[in-house]
DNA sequence: GCATGATCATGC
DNA sequence: GCATGATCATGC
């Protein structure tokens, strides 16, 4: 491609001349929209915003300048815009990226600089209608570069040792390996060090990181900070937390709760607790590392005999929306396969809770496609054909639903603040219950169940 | 004791 | 008002 720019503000001055207008505008080549074309948008922004042919190379778009083209869509959702999905960068070459280090990496060659064409997403209109919101440059904070890198490091060495195969997408902090094409047994590449054939992935920039992003961006949003950058060129961002709440390890919840004056009716009382030991002076939940990296904090709380009471919830899932959903793109595998979890582990000792430790965790890759994927399908299955309902006991209604005894590691329960007898108002159903003739249900969840859970801190 | 459905309680 | 973390209740 011949340089048709020759310096960032040049381009820039070319992208915000998109800003404000509908993509159609640029629509040069009368590309037609099409489902098996996702990134059309982006073809009509390098055709029609930036005069340059479509291309599939190694270098960035703008190759002179380092600059690297995404047009991404965000949604709004209570006045508040956010990223329809993550940020999705080039396909990970394992074979290539085996043999070289960070600085020569396809993502650092092809990513350090990002031109972010924002347009906003509205479900109920014509993609080609969509508007142009603003267009920014992206260059990585030094603090976000640290953790980036350790987050390539870690992708790398999976790589390297022959786990490819492994690779989920919440094994990292801020840049992820998200799977990248079709499921169904295709797109299938080899690794260097192993026969197993690994999903195809792309590097990717979490939702929970780019949020951040347009957060700052529209929203002007700052967020207290947990490390210094420091600290984090030295050490892991899970060697960090560890460190700083170890000297807590072997006290009692109540001990934690009065030397910090944490309120022990508060709903949020470990988030705001684990705050106070990290230092900070906000809850947990909303500084900046842990809403980049999307990490979810859950007390677990171990009995003396080492049991815990409590399955694991997820958010409930919506009858009409999961029907449609493909096992590859669900919200629940979405969830689990993008979401790191901060487990805070308390144990029971003559009646009273003591601080165990903590443990950074995902699902892993095998165990959500060999343990979620049958529950979910199962649970879609139920739903479309209206046969939730089993049978009426008299006074509760038994389900179809996959229950615990399934596979030991997930199910599907409810999740409601009504039953089903007593809800004034529930979640349409796709296709009325067989059974009840029911045409709504009460709310239903994926669980994770607590031996699993167990198994996991242990 | 566990499976499974039902419900409470806090706080955004 | 409702999402979500936390518990309860019943029956096999």
């Amino acid at each position: 491609m011949a340089d048709l720019y020759n310096s960032i503000d040049e381009i820039m001055e070319q992208a915000r001349k998109a800003v404000g207008h509908r993509v159609s505008e640029f629509n040069v080549n009368n590309r037609p929209l099409s489902k098996n074309n996702k990134g059309v948008i982006g073809q009509v922004v390098e055709e029609g915003v930036f005069h340059y042919p479509i291309n599939s190379n190694h270098e960035a778009d703008f190759a002179n300048l380092g600059v690297e083209l995404k047009v991404t869509g965000l949604k709004k959702n209570k006045n508040k815009l956010t990223m329809k999905e993550r940020l999705v960068l080039n396909i990970i070459n394992y074979m290539d990226e085996a043999t070289v280090d960070f600085e020569h990496s396809s993502f650092w060659l092809k990513n350090r600089l990002i031109l972010l064409i924002f347009y906003l997403y509205e479900y109920e209109r014509n993609d080609f209608d969509f508007r142009f919101l603003e267009a920014f440059l992206h260059e990585f904070a030094p603090k976000d570069l640290e953790i980036i890198k350790k987050d390539w490091e870690f992708i790398h060495n999976k790589i390297t040792s022959g786990l490819a195969h492994t690779l989920s997408e919440a094994d990292t902090l801020y840049l992820g390996a998200a799977p990248k094409g079709a499921g169904h047994g295709g797109d299938l590449r080899e690794q260097p060090f192993s026969n197993i054939k690994a999903k195809q992935r792309a590097y990717s920039l979490k939702a929970s990181y780019m949020n951040t992003v347009v957060d700052t961006l529209f929203n002007k949003e700052k967020l207290e900070a947990i490390f210094n950058y420091e600290e984090l060129a030295i050490k892991t961002f899970e060697e960090l937390v560890e460190e700083r709440l170890r000297p807590y390890y072997g006290k009692s919840e109540n001990e934690l709760f009065s030397m910090f004056g944490v309120n022990e009716n508060a709903k949020s009382k470990f988030n705001i607790l684990v705050g106070k030991m990290l230092g900070i002076k906000g809850v947990i939940n909303k500084t900046e590392e842990f809403k980049k990296a999307g990490i979810e904090l859950k007390t677990v709380r171990v009995e003396e005999d080492g049991h815990i009471e409590q399955h694991m919830s997820f958010p409930y899932f919506k009858y009409e929306e999961i029907v449609n959903e493909e096992w590859e793109t669900a919200e629940i595998n979405e969830k689990l396969s993008s979401t790191k979890f901060m487990f805070v582990v308390f144990k029971r000792k003559a009646g009273i809770f003591y601080f165990n430790k903590i443990k950074f965790w995902n699902m892993p890759f095998e165990d959500i496609e060999k343990y979620v994927k049958p529950i979910f399908e199962e649970t879609v299955r139920v739903i479309r054909k209206g046969d939730i309902v089993k049978y009426d006991t008299g006074s509760k209604y038994l389900t179809n639903f996959p229950g615990s005894s399934v596979n030991g590691v997930c199910h599907v329960r409810p999740h409601d603040q009504k039953s089903v007898r007593n809800m004034t108002k529930g979640l349409p159903l796709p296709t009325p219950d067989k059974v009840t003739g029911l045409t709504q249900y009460t709310k239903y969840c994926f669980w994770l169940d607590r031996d699993y859970i167990i198994e996991v801190i242990t």
